[in-house]
DNA sequence: TTAATATATGATAATATATTCATATGAACA
DNA sequence: TGTTCATATGAATATATTATCATATATTAA
Protein backbone atom coordinates (compact mmCIF):
# COMPACT_ATOMS: atom_id res chain seq x y z
CA UNK A 1 0.00 0.00 0.00
CA UNK A 2 1.75 2.78 -1.15
CA UNK A 3 0.81 6.47 -2.60
CA UNK A 4 0.99 6.48 -6.10
CA UNK A 5 3.59 8.13 -8.11
CA UNK A 6 2.03 11.11 -9.17
CA UNK A 7 0.73 12.07 -6.20
CA UNK A 8 4.25 12.65 -5.07
CA UNK A 9 5.93 13.74 -8.91
CA UNK A 10 4.54 17.26 -8.69
CA UNK A 11 6.01 18.20 -5.17
CA UNK A 12 9.10 17.34 -6.60
CA UNK A 13 8.76 19.48 -9.92
CA UNK A 14 10.97 22.72 -10.21
CA UNK A 15 13.46 21.74 -7.47
CA UNK A 16 16.00 24.42 -7.80
CA UNK A 17 19.96 23.78 -7.12
CA UNK A 18 19.70 25.15 -4.05
CA UNK A 19 16.84 23.78 -2.82
CA UNK A 20 18.55 20.41 -3.66
CA UNK A 21 22.03 21.52 -1.44
CA UNK A 22 19.48 22.09 1.26
CA UNK A 23 17.84 18.55 1.05
CA UNK A 24 21.26 17.28 1.19
CA UNK A 25 22.34 19.14 4.24
CA UNK A 26 19.04 17.78 5.99
CA UNK A 27 19.01 14.35 5.36
CA UNK A 28 22.57 14.62 6.30
CA UNK A 29 21.35 15.03 9.69
CA UNK A 30 19.91 12.05 9.56
CA UNK A 31 22.51 10.17 8.03
CA UNK A 32 24.14 9.29 11.23
CA UNK A 33 23.26 6.88 13.80
CA UNK A 34 24.04 8.86 16.69
CA UNK A 35 21.72 11.45 16.13
CA UNK A 36 18.66 9.15 14.43
CA UNK A 37 18.99 7.10 17.62
CA UNK A 38 18.84 10.49 20.01
CA UNK A 39 15.75 11.29 17.58
CA UNK A 40 14.08 7.94 18.08
CA UNK A 41 14.78 8.49 22.22
CA UNK A 42 12.73 11.63 21.60
CA UNK A 43 9.97 10.04 19.81
CA UNK A 44 8.83 8.77 23.24
CA UNK A 45 8.70 12.18 24.76
CA UNK A 46 11.55 15.20 26.17
CA UNK A 47 14.16 13.86 27.72
CA UNK A 48 17.13 15.81 29.53
CA UNK A 49 20.63 15.31 28.42
CA UNK A 50 21.49 12.64 30.90
CA UNK A 51 18.66 10.41 30.22
CA UNK A 52 19.74 10.13 26.49
CA UNK A 53 22.93 9.42 27.32
CA UNK A 54 21.79 6.70 29.40
CA UNK A 55 19.02 5.71 27.20
CA UNK A 56 21.92 5.47 24.01
CA UNK A 57 24.90 4.20 26.73
CA UNK A 58 27.07 7.29 24.99
CA UNK A 59 29.26 10.20 27.20
CA UNK A 60 27.52 13.00 27.25
CA UNK A 61 29.77 15.26 25.76
CA UNK A 62 29.27 13.65 22.69
CA UNK A 63 25.42 13.75 23.27
CA UNK A 64 25.35 17.17 23.93
CA UNK A 65 28.04 18.04 20.69
CA UNK A 66 25.29 16.26 18.83
CA UNK A 67 22.13 17.67 20.41
CA UNK A 68 23.94 20.81 19.36
CA UNK A 69 23.61 19.78 15.27
CA UNK A 70 19.96 18.20 15.57
CA UNK A 71 19.10 22.00 17.46
CA UNK A 72 20.94 24.13 15.01
CA UNK A 73 19.09 22.31 12.13
CA UNK A 74 15.82 22.92 14.10
CA UNK A 75 15.11 19.05 14.38
CA UNK A 76 14.77 19.40 18.07
CA UNK A 77 14.16 22.27 20.72
CA UNK A 78 15.00 22.45 24.48
CA UNK A 79 13.85 24.13 27.84
CA UNK A 80 16.10 24.52 30.75
CA UNK A 81 14.48 22.90 33.68
CA UNK A 82 16.71 23.79 37.00
CA UNK A 83 19.64 22.38 35.86
CA UNK A 84 18.62 20.30 33.81
CA UNK A 85 17.92 20.38 29.50
CA UNK A 86 15.01 19.36 28.29
CA UNK A 87 15.02 18.33 24.98
CA UNK A 88 12.00 17.25 22.80
CA UNK A 89 11.32 17.36 18.72
CA UNK A 90 10.39 20.46 17.10
CA UNK A 91 7.84 19.13 15.07
CA UNK A 92 6.46 15.93 13.32
CA UNK A 93 8.05 16.14 9.73
CA UNK A 94 11.13 14.23 11.85
CA UNK A 95 8.55 10.76 12.57
CA UNK A 96 7.02 11.54 8.88
CA UNK A 97 10.69 11.48 7.17
CA UNK A 98 12.04 8.56 9.45
CA UNK A 99 8.84 6.99 8.57
CA UNK A 100 9.23 7.04 4.82
CA UNK A 101 12.85 5.66 5.28
CA UNK A 102 11.73 2.89 7.70
CA UNK A 103 9.43 1.82 4.73
CA UNK A 104 12.10 2.04 2.28
CA UNK A 105 14.55 -0.19 4.41
CA UNK A 106 11.53 -3.14 4.79
CA UNK A 107 11.72 -4.16 0.99
CA UNK B 1 -2.35 19.38 4.80
CA UNK B 2 -0.06 17.23 6.55
CA UNK B 3 -0.49 13.11 7.33
CA UNK B 4 -2.23 13.41 11.33
CA UNK B 5 0.57 12.23 13.58
CA UNK B 6 -1.22 9.09 14.64
CA UNK B 7 -1.17 7.42 10.83
CA UNK B 8 2.73 7.48 11.18
CA UNK B 9 3.13 6.59 14.77
CA UNK B 10 2.23 3.47 14.55
CA UNK B 11 5.21 2.94 11.87
CA UNK B 12 7.55 4.14 14.06
CA UNK B 13 6.89 1.91 17.14
CA UNK B 14 9.43 -0.70 17.86
CA UNK B 15 12.40 -0.02 15.79
CA UNK B 16 15.32 -1.64 16.66
CA UNK B 17 18.74 -0.22 17.29
CA UNK B 18 19.95 -2.21 14.07
CA UNK B 19 17.45 -0.81 11.93
CA UNK B 20 18.27 2.52 13.33
CA UNK B 21 21.64 2.21 12.07
CA UNK B 22 20.58 0.75 8.55
CA UNK B 23 18.17 4.11 8.50
CA UNK B 24 20.77 6.49 9.32
CA UNK B 25 22.90 4.82 6.55
CA UNK B 26 20.12 5.16 4.61
CA UNK B 27 20.11 9.12 4.54
CA UNK B 28 23.59 9.42 4.54
CA UNK B 29 23.13 8.13 1.09
CA UNK B 30 20.54 11.23 0.14
CA UNK B 31 23.40 13.71 2.43
CA UNK B 32 25.24 14.69 -0.24
CA UNK B 33 24.79 17.08 -2.66
CA UNK B 34 26.16 15.49 -5.76
CA UNK B 35 24.08 12.43 -5.01
CA UNK B 36 20.87 14.05 -4.36
CA UNK B 37 21.41 16.26 -7.55
CA UNK B 38 21.86 12.67 -9.51
CA UNK B 39 18.86 11.27 -7.94
CA UNK B 40 17.12 14.72 -8.68
CA UNK B 41 18.76 14.25 -12.47
CA UNK B 42 17.48 10.84 -12.97
CA UNK B 43 13.75 12.25 -12.28
CA UNK B 44 13.42 13.20 -15.32
CA UNK B 45 13.95 10.02 -16.86
CA UNK B 46 16.89 7.53 -17.66
CA UNK B 47 20.22 8.97 -18.46
CA UNK B 48 23.50 7.99 -19.42
CA UNK B 49 26.64 8.96 -17.51
CA UNK B 50 28.11 11.75 -19.84
CA UNK B 51 24.20 13.30 -19.93
CA UNK B 52 24.35 13.25 -15.81
CA UNK B 53 27.76 15.05 -16.27
CA UNK B 54 26.99 17.89 -18.33
CA UNK B 55 23.75 18.08 -16.31
CA UNK B 56 25.59 18.42 -12.91
CA UNK B 57 28.81 20.21 -15.07
CA UNK B 58 30.82 17.73 -13.07
CA UNK B 59 33.83 15.46 -14.02
CA UNK B 60 33.15 12.01 -15.43
CA UNK B 61 34.85 10.43 -12.63
CA UNK B 62 33.01 11.98 -9.71
CA UNK B 63 29.96 11.26 -11.18
CA UNK B 64 30.84 7.84 -11.90
CA UNK B 65 31.82 6.97 -8.05
CA UNK B 66 29.02 8.24 -6.92
CA UNK B 67 26.43 6.77 -9.47
CA UNK B 68 28.51 3.44 -7.92
CA UNK B 69 27.67 4.61 -4.14
CA UNK B 70 23.68 5.04 -5.35
CA UNK B 71 23.77 1.11 -6.76
CA UNK B 72 25.15 -0.13 -4.23
CA UNK B 73 22.40 1.43 -1.73
CA UNK B 74 19.81 0.36 -4.52
CA UNK B 75 18.81 3.66 -5.32
CA UNK B 76 19.19 3.37 -8.76
CA UNK B 77 19.71 0.74 -11.24
CA UNK B 78 21.83 0.68 -14.66
CA UNK B 79 22.11 -1.31 -17.71
CA UNK B 80 24.05 -1.13 -21.04
CA UNK B 81 23.06 0.24 -24.49
CA UNK B 82 26.23 -0.48 -26.61
CA UNK B 83 28.87 1.35 -25.02
CA UNK B 84 26.83 3.87 -22.62
CA UNK B 85 25.38 2.89 -19.41
CA UNK B 86 22.14 3.90 -18.96
CA UNK B 87 20.86 5.02 -15.18
CA UNK B 88 17.61 4.99 -13.96
CA UNK B 89 15.91 5.05 -10.36
CA UNK B 90 15.22 1.76 -8.68
CA UNK B 91 11.87 2.54 -7.33
CA UNK B 92 9.43 5.43 -6.44
CA UNK B 93 10.31 5.36 -2.64
CA UNK B 94 13.16 7.87 -3.59
CA UNK B 95 10.53 10.14 -4.38
CA UNK B 96 8.54 10.26 -1.35
CA UNK B 97 11.54 10.39 1.24
CA UNK B 98 12.47 13.33 -0.82
CA UNK B 99 9.22 14.77 -1.24
CA UNK B 100 8.85 14.77 2.31
CA UNK B 101 12.39 16.72 2.76
CA UNK B 102 11.57 18.79 0.60
CA UNK B 103 7.91 19.52 2.65
CA UNK B 104 9.71 19.57 5.59
CA UNK B 105 12.44 22.23 4.12
CA UNK B 106 9.60 24.45 2.98
CA UNK B 107 8.48 25.83 6.49
C1' DT C 1 30.20 32.22 48.60
C1' DT C 2 31.48 27.60 47.97
C1' DA C 3 30.41 23.00 46.49
C1' DA C 4 27.90 19.92 43.72
C1' DT C 5 25.37 18.73 39.66
C1' DA C 6 24.04 19.14 34.76
C1' DT C 7 25.24 20.60 30.46
C1' DA C 8 28.06 23.04 26.89
C1' DT C 9 32.15 23.94 24.47
C1' DG C 10 36.95 24.08 22.44
C1' DA C 11 40.83 21.46 20.91
C1' DT C 12 42.57 17.33 19.34
C1' DA C 13 42.97 12.91 17.20
C1' DA C 14 40.97 9.29 14.58
C1' DT C 15 38.25 8.18 10.83
C1' DA C 16 35.42 8.77 6.84
C1' DT C 17 34.34 10.97 2.60
C1' DA C 18 34.56 13.34 -1.96
C1' DT C 19 37.05 14.73 -5.77
C1' DT C 20 40.83 14.45 -8.90
C1' DC C 21 44.19 12.21 -11.73
C1' DA C 22 45.82 8.45 -14.13
C1' DT C 23 44.67 4.34 -16.01
C1' DA C 24 41.91 0.14 -16.90
C1' DT C 25 37.94 -2.10 -18.94
C1' DG C 26 34.48 -2.87 -22.33
C1' DA C 27 31.90 -2.06 -26.61
C1' DA C 28 31.73 -0.64 -31.43
C1' DC C 29 33.64 -0.16 -35.70
C1' DA C 30 37.13 0.72 -39.33
C1' DT D 1 43.37 -6.27 -34.74
C1' DG D 2 43.82 -1.58 -33.52
C1' DT D 3 41.49 2.67 -32.47
C1' DT D 4 37.98 5.37 -30.46
C1' DC D 5 34.38 6.37 -27.27
C1' DA D 6 32.04 5.62 -22.77
C1' DT D 7 32.47 4.28 -18.30
C1' DA D 8 34.77 2.25 -14.17
C1' DT D 9 38.28 1.98 -10.84
C1' DG D 10 42.48 2.57 -7.79
C1' DA D 11 45.44 5.72 -5.46
C1' DA D 12 46.24 10.03 -3.54
C1' DT D 13 44.86 14.31 -1.59
C1' DA D 14 41.93 17.44 0.65
C1' DT D 15 38.21 18.11 3.56
C1' DA D 16 34.69 16.94 6.85
C1' DT D 17 33.05 14.59 10.72
C1' DT D 18 32.87 12.23 15.18
C1' DA D 19 34.18 11.04 19.72
C1' DT D 20 37.10 12.08 23.55
C1' DC D 21 39.33 14.83 26.95
C1' DA D 22 39.69 18.78 29.56
C1' DT D 23 37.47 22.61 31.02
C1' DA D 24 33.93 26.28 31.15
C1' DT D 25 29.24 27.79 32.27
C1' DA D 26 24.90 27.73 34.66
C1' DT D 27 21.82 26.41 38.31
C1' DT D 28 20.84 24.92 42.88
C1' DA D 29 21.61 24.18 47.60
C1' DA D 30 24.47 24.16 51.69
Amino acid sequence: MHKSDTSVDHLIMNVSEEELVDLAELFKIFGDSTRIKILYDLFQGEKNVSEICSDLEMNQSAISHQLKILKTSKLISSRREGKAMIYFLADDHVKTIIAMGKEHIEE
